[in-house]
DNA sequence: GTCTATATAACGATAGAC
DNA sequence: GTCTATCGTTATATAGAC
C-alpha cells in the first residue's frame, strides 16, 4: 500500500533527526514516535528494535558521506580540481545537515564493528588512480613528498572539524550564527590554496 | 580524612574513564561504580547526581584541551614554532588519552550551554597579541592574507580530526594500530610545513 | 563513610483489540 | 496497519542499618 509507505517513511525520517541529533544512546523511541507523529508500537512494527532503526539510519549517514568522496577523487581531473570538488561537496552536505559529520563520527568512534560490518559493500578503498595521481605528481617534482592517504585526511580534516566543533568555534570566537556562515564560507575558497600553496609568500 | 579523598579520587577517576569513553548519555552509573571498585550509593554520596558527576569530568576534559593551547600561542615565539608547539602538544594529549577528543567535542556538540557555563572562568579568549601577531605577519607581506581565526581552526582541525576520525581511518585504509601511530607520527613533522609551505615545489 | 535494600521513573518491547 | 494497555528491565536516586 501507499500508505505503507508513507508511514514507514515518517518513521525514518523522524528516526534520522533524532539519531543525527542525540545519537544512538541519547536517542528515544518515544521522541521519534512524537516526531513522526504516530505511536511508539508502530517503530518496533516496522523496525522490529531500536538498534535495527539505527543501523538503517547510521547506514544512510555513511552513504552520504563517504560514497561522493570516493567518486569525486576517481574522476579524472587535476589534484587540485579534485580538492575544490570534495571541499564543496562536503561544505555544500553540512550546511544543509549540519548533525552529519558528527553523528557518523561519533557512532563510529563508539561502534567501529557496526561501520565495519558494511564498509565492504559499497567498495569503500582508495582507488588505484587516485594513489597514483599523487605518487606520479611527487615523482615528477610537482609536490613535495607526501602520501596519498595524508593528502586525503588533510582535505578531510579541514572541511569535517570546523563542522564537528561549530559550537566551540562560535563559543571561543563570539560568533552569531552568520559569523559562523560567513567563516564556513571563507574557508571554502581557502582549503585548496592552503593546501597547495600554504600561508608562505613565495 | 585521607580515606575520603581516596575515595572520592577513585569515583572521579573511573567517571573519568567511563564518560570519556561513553560519553553521558551512553555511560553508567553502575559501570562507574564497578571500575572505581566500590558501591553504586558512594556515587550519590559523593557527587549527588549523574549531572553532577558528569559535569566535574566535562569541566576537567576542557581543561586538558583548550587552556595550555592558549597559552602556547601567547608565547614569544615565531608562529612557525607555535604551530609546532601546539601540534606536539595535541599530539602527546591525544595518544595519551585518545577518546578525550571526540568526548569534549561531542559534549560540546549535545549540550553547548554546559560548555558556556564555565568557558569564561578561565579566560579563554584569543590573546590580542596572537592576532596581532597573524594580522603584521600578512601586512609585512610575509604571509598570504588570512584571519587569526582560520589560521587556529586549520592547525586544530589537522590535529584533532585524525584523533577523533581513527576508526574511520583505520577502516578505511586497512591499517593497523602501529601503522595509525606511524600515520600519526608522521603528521607531526607534516603538519607545520603544510600549514606553511603546502604541497606545491616552490 | 560504606553497605544492602528499595523506591521511582523511564525505557524498549510485546500482546491483543479493532 | 494502527491503536491502548502493559510487561519486563534497567536506570538514577534515596532510605536506613551498621
Amino acid at each position: 500500500m501507499t500508505e505503507e509507505k508513507e508511514t514507514e517513511e515518517k518513521i525514518f525520517e523522524a528516526a534520522r533527526y533524532v539519531f543525527e541529533r542525540d545519537g544512538f544512546s541519547g536517542a528515544r523511541m518515544q521522541e521519534i514516535a512524537d516526531e513522526a507523529g504516530i505511536n511508539k508500537s508502530m517503530l518496533h512494527y516496522y523496525f522490529r528494535s531500536k538498534d535495527k532503526l539505527f543501523h538503517s539510519v547510521f547506514k544512510t549517514g555513511v552513504k552520504k558521506v563517504l560514497p561522493a568522496l570516493f567518486q569525486i577523487i576517481n574522476k579524472d581531473l587535476t589534484l587540485y580540481d579534485k580538492t575544490v570538488e570534495v571541499v564543496r561537496f562536503y561544505h555544500d552536505l553540512f550546511r544543509r545537515s549540519p548533525h552529519l559529520p558528527m553523528f557518523v563520527l561519533h557512532e563510529m568512534h563508539q561502534h567501529p564493528e557496526r561501520f565495519k560490518e558494511f564498509i565492504g559493500e559499497f567498495r569503500q578503498k582508495i582507488p588505484q588512480t587516485f594513489l597514483d595521481q599523487v605518487n606520479k605528481a611527487v615523482q615528477e617534482g610537482k609536490l613535495v613528498p607526501i602520501k596519498p592517504h595524508q593528502f586525503l585526511i588533510n582535505v578531510l580534516s579541514l572541511c569535517m572539524f570546523p563542522a564537528i566543533a561549530k559550537n566551540m568555534v562560535v563559543t571561543i570566537f563570539e560568533m552569531s550564527d552568520d559569523d559562523y556562515e560567513a567563516f564556513m564560507k571563507e574557508r571554502e575558497e581557502m582549503i585548496p590554496d592552503l593546501i597547495f600553496k600554504g600561508l608562505m609568500f613565495h
